[in-house]
RNA sequence: GAUUCCGUAGCUCAGCUGGUAGAGCAAUACACUUUUAAUGUAUGGGUCCUGGGUUCGAAUCCCAGCGGGAUCACCA
């Protein structure tokens, strides 16, 4: 039971209207077609001959009617065609009432309804490449209003259906009516199939990794929980798949790579969603240093197949993909940007400098993450050209194999660009001695109290302990890539169906359900009037007044039917 | 999670210090054979997010809730 609009109503009846007239608003046979819109405008005016019969379909965005001829505008995936609809060119001659046009176009067809049209193209007096119409069938019959969007010559829009909230719940009428979101989402698709190309290319095999795991690992990260049935055990959505693609370098891939969705259950934002998409890859018999320049080479190739160039425009910055990137050690960097030679502090020394700098910590922190917290307040959002930040203080990163030459650093770079995070590699540690005692560190951070250190893995350590070769792996975030690129700033642009909260669905009773209350019939208009939708409304009221109020609406309706007694209202709030 | 702004017709939005809700587009009806966001004339369309409170009277003021945006905190 749902209420319908005025216009909800009067669609529905054109619909019933066709199925009278013969016309299923649904029919089942494909339509075929030769061309889209986007070609016809791009190869028409050199190659007119070849546009004498061509078929197409589309979605009816909108309506000129000027008596026995029309202009409208059908919306296939590639754009829009003007198509010049005239009465006696689409109507059989031995139709007087010429249905077709008349009553079907004219009246029952509307903006949003899919139809296919044949004919021929031809240039209009004011110059516009438009459709003559031969033939006209309707494909599917919608009966709900999509919001008009108009644009005029200038690219300026009016009545843009332009609510947040709206676009990303009802996703399907922001594609329709907003059609350039489209090609976000197009370039994001080319971002992942040029990278998977590239990947494919070295020989590298795409693989995938349970989803659900007995045990959370590979980063620093609450998870979702849930729970299997049969094993009668507990499960969590992973929050990382490092784990298991390094099991898989044990078991004797060269490289193995995995795009696929991570779920953390934590703070939403415009640059965190519930679930999001990570690419990680491990290449095994190689360092970070080789996997920058793999890094610089992927981007440069992603960059160019979207941009046709290495250069991107993100907000107010040129930023150039075009390697090699600028190399810069953590403590550097914090010597850079605040002056500050960190390198040698102890914990204690670094709780003082944070508290210089107003930077907020709380008791749980260890070193690292003091660090870190250093490096995201006073350098991060300096890094706006493609920058490696390299060689992380151990603390931050159990994963990561020691540094070869320098003492309490792991070898470690993350990539940053536009003041973001992009990609984050490691020289894989492969030591199973040493990974044991990262993690009974870790442990002890969680100790602590901090609520994201990561948790013991003893199947993976077991992995390690049959030997790993040296082995580089990457990770990157697929949204943030994908914002950074088409320069988007809320990941909700990048996501077809961003996480939102559920929509409130209030429950309306049926006509069945009001007559069930003992209410006639022919009543009931007038109950729906006074906007009673559901039991609850009906029984809030006081008999008196409900009593009253119904005999008024039914003046005010002019409705021909008998009152209601107050014993029968009195029987509906029983 | 905190702060703040917002929620009015299918869509985009007005609505002043409280007095029975308005426009444009869309829809409906009539006229119109080459129009370009926008032809003309007429008509219909509302749970002013929900629930309380103040008041003779609430879209408007107050409180609570729901949903969303923005900023901040945490995280990728």
């Amino acid at each position: 039971m749902q209420l319908l609009s005025e216009q909800e109503i009067e669609r529905r009846k054109d619909r019933e209207e066709l199925m009278k007239l013969g016309i299923n608003p649904y029919p089942a046979e494909s339509f075929d077609i030769n061309v889209t819109a986007a070609d016809i405008h791009q190869n028409y005016e050199n190659n007119k001959n070849d546009y004498k019969s061509i078929s197409i379909a589309g979605r009816l965005m909108s309506r000129r009617i000027m008596g026995s001829a029309s202009f409208a505008e059908i919306q296939d995936a590639t754009g829009r065609l003007q198509i010049y609809v005239r009465r006696d060119d689409i109507c059989p001659e031995d139709d007087a009432n010429k249905v077709l046009y008349n009553t079907v176009f004219k009246k029952l067809l509307g903006i949003g309804d899919f139809i296919g049209v044949k004919g021929y193209i031809f240039t209009t007096q004011t110059g516009e490449i438009s459709l003559h119409v031969t033939e006209l069938k309707l494909l599917s019959k919608a009966v709900k209003p999509l919001p008009v969007v108009k644009r005029d010559e200038e690219g300026n829009v009016y009545d843009g259906f332009t609510d947040p909230e709206m676009r990303y719940r009802q996703r399907y009428v922001d594609l329709t009516v907003n059609p350039q979101y489209k090609d976000i989402f197009i370039t994001r698709s080319k971002i992942i199939s040029t990278m998977r190309r590239f990947f494919d290319d070295n020989g590298w095999l795409e693989v995938e990794t349970p989803i659900l795991q007995a045990v959370h690992g590979g980063a620093a990260a609450r998870p979702f929980k849930t729970h299997h049935n049969t094993l009668d055990m507990p499960l969590f959505l992973r929050i990382a798949n490092e784990l298991y693609l390094k099991r898989l370098i044990v078991g004797g891939f060269d490289g193995v790579y995995e795009f696929g969705k991570m779920f953390r259950n934590e703070g939403m934002d415009r640059t965190h969603n519930p679930e999001f998409t990570s690419m990680e890859i491990y290449v095994a018999y190689k360092d970070y240093i080789w996997m920058m320049e793999m890094v610089e080479n992927l981007l440069e190739d992603v960059t160019q197949r979207i941009h046709g160039k290495t250069t991107v425009t993100v907000g107010q910055n040129q930023i150039d993909f075009a390697g090699p990137y600028r190399k810069l050690s953590m403590y550097d960097s914090i010597k850079e940007y605040t002056g500050i030679d960190i390198s040698e502090m102890n914990e204690k020394q670094l709780r003082e400098v944070c508290a210089q700098m107003s930077i907020e910590v709380d008791d749980s922190m260890g070193r690292g993450k003091l660090i870190d917290e250093i490096f995201g307040e006073k350098v991060e959002a300096n890094l706006i050209q493609p920058t490696y930040i390299t060689d992380y203080p151990i603390e931050m990163t159990p994963l990561a194999k020691k540094h070869r030459s320098k003492a309490g650093l792991v070898e470690r770079f993350e990539l940053f660009v536009n003041g973001k995070e992009i990609a984050n590699a490691y020289s894989e540690l492969n030591d199973p001695i040493d990974q044991r005692e990262r993690f009974e560190e870790q442990l002890k951070l969680a100790e602590r109290g901090d609520d994201e250190a990561m948790a013991m893995d003893e199947d993976f350590l077991r992995s390690l302990e049959y030997g790993m070769p040296p082995t580089s792996g990457l990770g990157i975030g697929i949204d943030r890539l994908t914002m950074l690129l088409t320069n988007q700033h809320t990941i909700q642009e990048v996501l077809f169906f961003p996480q939102m909260r559920p929509e409130k669905k209030v429950e309306l009773a049926t006509d069945a359900d009001f007559e069930a209350q003992g209410i006639r019939a022919d009543l009931l208009p007038i109950i729906r009037k006074m906007n009673i939708h559901t039991i609850d409304q009906l029984k809030g009221f006081d008999a008196n007044k409900l009593f009253n109020d119904v005999c008024g609406m039914r003046k005010k309706l002019k409705l021909e039917v008998a009152n209601p007694t107050k014993e029968e209202v009195e029987g509906w709030l029983a």
